[in-house]
DNA sequence: GCTATAAGTGAGCGATCAATCACTTTAGGC
DNA sequence: GCCTAAAGTGATTGATCGCTCACTTATAGC
């Protein structure tokens, strides 16, 4: 037996660099294997179809981003301390990873409707922390995905912006605007 | 000579929400024709290519929604009026007319390019409001591109929820609580 | 009514691309 | 050193899809 471990890696790196620079559907299997520097073929010894690579790589990376965030609030007691936390995870992350943040963003669409109830994302994670620190009176009541809906925005749609050109700052230096704005949303002085 | 002008509507509005619903690159020229009830090869006598087709309807949808933003605002003083007012109006939009909006977010990658500096966009026109106020002293001395990021964050990631089923109320329900957090992220009370 | 011109039609073409498959290569167990 | 099973290969295929083009239809101006 042979081991397919790297190869596979390879795809899934090759697969998230070029989703990310053109577009799923852009990208065709050739430009996969290309990058990859493997045959087509090969793809298909690892996955089923494009589209099951695609779903494959979405789940795990949207998972991975929802347990780092989740190991990393364990720690902080305050909700105030753990919005911090977040976002400060989030600016490294973005600034060492964008095409990794680039390609969640745009394979989001089709894909949020295939992660179940259960898992844990970044979505969940946050509105758990805010839905603890609206039951320990910390936070108004409101619809707590309506504010972590809010608190993610803050957080991402600059990100979008950065992807785009429009900020072209390293998103460290956003860093502490980006936690004032959120404590501002949540009514957090 | 006939008058082409109802079927190029028809087009514009079948594609329209075919690309909202399945996704441009998911969409063919055939749904769109069948979509509008028109020969495929119509298409081709109002644009050039299915790109051109996207283009243009992106351009003028994104262009009308950052007029009508202009023209709302332009009789309130305030920056706090003026933002509420602003969202008032996606509210309504959104709830109006939610293939819009699902179109614009979706194909803002790749387009969003073409969007020349001097085009007045939704963005284009809160960043405006943000530098006013940032000259009347009304608003903290901070990059104004992040400030209207982070505000527009907070109007339409829970708009981006909604698309996909997570917040299920009409969007009018959030419309104070959206106010509110938009005031906080600038620092308003 | 005749003509010119643009709009509308849909079968068909050419290109692209995901997926297959017969074949080759590699390596762990014996 | 041989066997076996999985990994890797790449030419091929079948289906899809954007776009064309020869043709028909409608209408404004005369």
């Amino acid at each position: 037996m042979r081991d397919g471990s790297v190869t596979r890696k390879k795809i899934n790196q090759a697969a998230l660099e070029l989703f990310a620079r053109k577009g799923v559907a852009e990208t065709t299997t050739r430009d996969i294997a290309g990058g990859a520097s493997i045959a087509e073929g090969t793809i298909y010894r690892h996955y089923k179809s494009k589209d099951e690579l695609v779903q494959s790589l979405f789940l795990s990376l949207y998972r991975e981003q929802g347990d780092l965030l989740a190991a990393r609030i364990r720690n902080e007691t305050g909700i105030k301390e753990q919005i911090a936390v977040m976002i400060n995870l989030f600016c490294h992350l973005f600034d060492e990873n964008r095409p990794l943040f680039t390609f969640l963003l745009l394979t989001q669409h089709g894909q949020l409707e295939s992660v179940s109830d259960e898992m844990v994302t970044p979505v969940s994670v946050l509105r758990e922390a805010i839905s603890r620190a609206q039951a320990a009176g910390q936070i108004r009541q409101a619809d707590p995905d309506l504010l972590a809906a809010m608190v993610l925005g803050v957080v991402v749609q600059p990100a979008v912006f950065s992807v785009y050109g429009r900020l072209k700052q390293s998103y460290q230096d956003f860093n502490a605007e980006l936690v004032q704005a959120a404590w501002g949303v949540l009514g957090l002085t």
